[in-house]
DNA sequence: GTTCTAGAAC
DNA sequence: GTTCTAGAAC
């Protein structure tokens, strides 16, 4: 009944640094075939593709994903920047498009799915696919990173730095109104508060 | 990333 | 009793 000493494995999944065992799984890929899909395709050109969010957390919600491979933010360097200028350009011409709608375009510091992607979404997070604190801190803490400033730290370092340890932490933060610091207890009754922050819908 | 659901919270 | 969250998913 001795087991080689009770040698227990914490979770040591961090950033999959040293993870050969389990690179990626399946559901993680589902971003490259969405790219595929032209339901869900809003437009691309010979850098970009942008596309739906197949659940998204707003009333828009697009992402921006460059047709080269690039796994995540730490897979950026120096001569990624103008390919990110070019999406930022391309997510704030989206977001142009409806002036009635505030935007923020920005990356998860450690997103779930590969292939970067750039979230271009509005500030209204009204919609039946946000249901989670999860959902909630990754758009609305610091776990949401800002393109510009994705790209600033490309052009002073040369790299993006992620914390895993403090983004981890983001994302259990208590809930918070993003407009107006609000503390809430649950979900449902934060998603009913931010509606009256969000613009009338237009038929 | 989502779905499902046990059990915590109310 | 119902609502809500959070962890497993082979």
């Amino acid at each position: 009944m001795s087991n080689s000493g009770g040698l227990k494995r914490k979770a040591d999944n961090h950033d999959g640094k040293h993870d050969k065992k389990r690179p990626v799984p399946p559901w993680a890929l589902g971003l490259k075939s969405s790219m595929e899909d032209p339901a869900l395709r809003v437009e691309d050109d010979d850098k970009v593709v942008i596309i739906k969010d197949k659940y998204p957390k707003a009333r828009q919600h697009y992402l921006i994903l460059p047709k080269e491979d690039i796994c995540n933010l730490k897979s950026l360097n120096a001569e990624h920047i103008p390919l990110l200028k070019h999406m930022q350009k391309k997510g704030q011409e989206l977001a142009d498009k409806s002036p009635q709608c505030q935007f923020r375009l920005g990356y998860h510091g450690i997103p779930s799915m590969s292939q970067v992607h750039l979230h271009v979404i509005s500030q209204d997070f009204d919609s039946p696919c946000l249901k989670t604190k999860k959902h909630w801190n990754s758009f609305t803490s610091e776990y949401f990173i800002d393109s510009s400033d994705v790209i600033k730290q490309l052009e002073e370092k040369g790299s993006v730095k992620v914390d895993t340890g403090k983004f981890e932490g983001y994302l259990k933060q208590a809930l918070k109104c993003h407009v107006c610091k609000k503390d809430f207890k649950t979900m449902p009754a934060l998603k009913s508060h931010i509606l009256q922050h969000a613009p009338k819908k237009t038929s």
